[in-house]
DNA sequence: CAAAATACGTAACATACGATACAGCGCTCG
DNA sequence: CGAGCGCTGTATCGTATGTTACGTATTTTG
């Protein structure tokens, strides 16, 4: 059963020629409202001519472009009268096989902020944006995405941030740089890294403040952490979930960038005539 | 500070003559779908003539009728871009300072997955577990750890998986290897990046198949894609967020997993033996 | 109560919008 | 490699839509 034109488009975006999948898509990103707008308006804004537009929702069984923009109207109406229908559809109104994972997902996020009050946030944010310092970030495996993602962000608002990455010999040696006012960011789930696990025994004799993103189980090296963040990460998968961590990061970015706000502008403005 | 229509209309409808004052009250009571139609269908559901609707629409300040209906699509938007707004929920239950980023990411979870059908992911998860063709990954700035992530986990159950790193003209020269059965994995958000966007084209015109995680403003490279995926991107902190884009990998990752289980499973315990 | 001013609708007008015919192009298949 | 098909954009057309002018009705004020 198809009830919403967004269903009816995604049923059929598979045997659309390019043009109409182009426009598809355009309408499925700013849904519904690309489609209220004139024709013309919808093809600059799909990239397409006027004449793929009125194509499009002609394979989709309208009659006339107006025929179709009503339905929307109504579809829009619909949901403007009963907001209650949007909010607590999560029981998974289509059902399908990604649901799922959303649904874990969701749960984990929760889950995972739950468990993590505003002041560890704070002070790790604190720490974090602590100029005195220097910054390493790294991760396993599979989280040094992750490590890589929060260097690419913390790079930007501050100096002397440095995502450990390439050989292993390599990043060790970096470890004669580090000291008392460092701090090293560790990301570190399932199955820990022996490698890692070394790095941050070492790093903590030297004194460096080690911030660990790891699972809820807790990899060896919060023994050594000043601050120990616990994702879930269970997912109906065969794979663990780095999401809830992936937020967590986030969040820090943001709660980081605010702090150095003053500074950063600047920083910023000044990155911005370097290119 | 008035700061929506419905706003202006209440503000100002006791000023207003019989006729004008029965269009704002029909306006109001279908808030605001009557004011998408023509001007012909307003002014039969409010039993008024044209020109009246006209002078309404003047008196509230707008110079043409089209203009009206822009700014009455503009708040929609608005309103559809950010559920929590919209939604009655209570502003966050612990009052504390991560929750605003936290329910605006589980909301773009849900906004994004919610105009992603199961179909569409299928499609996807199909062609990358198709092993015909070699598969490749590349982002942008801040999106290229969600490609080493996807690329770190594909490269496991299937051979032919590469992350494209480092240097832009060292990428760019393995166009040369892509031809019609691969695969290109993009990911690519604001602020979309030349480069990428030159990458893109030339893989396109050899036939690559390209797949596209971007933002809901769709990335120039939406043009040459197969498929898109539009992600959620906004959320209170300076900077955008890629969490839906990141929890979409991951499930196509399991989806793609789940596909090649009899082969993967067979190529991870050679891998184990490996170590 | 009368006269003027305002409000409203009818009807004619112009514009801009959707629809269509046609030609060029790329792609597929024999 | 060539012929056929299908997709896409340009240019044109008809029409629905917003707009305006004007006359009538209604209310307001002296």
């Amino acid at each position: 059963m198809i009830s919403s034109i967004a269903e009816l488009i995604s049923d059929r975006i598979g045997t659309m020629p390019a043009g109409e999948r182009r426009a598809a898509q355009t309408l499925i990103a700013n849904y519904p409202l690309i489609g209220l707008k004139t024709v013309a308006e919808f093809s600059t804004a799909s990239g397409v001519s006027s004449p793929t537009i009125l194509r499009f929702v002609a394979r989709l069984g309208f009659q006339h472009y107006p025929e179709f923009q009503s339905a929307l109207q109504d579809e829009l109406a619909a949901q403007l009268q009963s907001p209650a229908s949007r909010t607590l559809n999560p029981p998974s109104p289509n059902g399908g096989a990604v649901s799922p994972l959303l649904e874990a997902t969701l749960d984990n996020l929760r889950e995972t902020f739950k468990h993590l009050s505003d002041k560890q946030l704070a002070d790790i944010a604190a720490r974090l944006a602590d100029r005195r310092g220097k910054t390493f970030l790294i991760g396993g495996r599979f989280t040094d995405p992750l490590a890589c993602y929060m260097a690419a962000h913390l790079a930007i608002v501050q100096p002397n941030v440095f995502h450990l990455t390439g050989q292993e010999s390599v990043w060790r040696d970096r470890l004669i740089d580090m000291g008392k006012r460092d701090v090293l960011v560790i990301f570190d789930i399932r199955r820990y890294q022996d490698s890692l696990v070394r790095f941050a025994e070492t790093a903590h004799q030297r004194g460096v403040q080690i911030v660990l993103f790891t699972d809820q189980w807790l990899s060896p090296i919060a023994r050594f952490a000043r601050h120990v963040i616990a994702g879930r990460t269970a997912v109906p998968s065969a794979w663990d979930s780095s999401a809830a961590l992936f937020v967590v990061a986030e969040t820090l970015i943001g709660a980081v960038t605010r702090q150095l706000e003053a500074d950063s502008a600047k920083r910023i403005r000044e990155l911005e005539s370097l290119r």
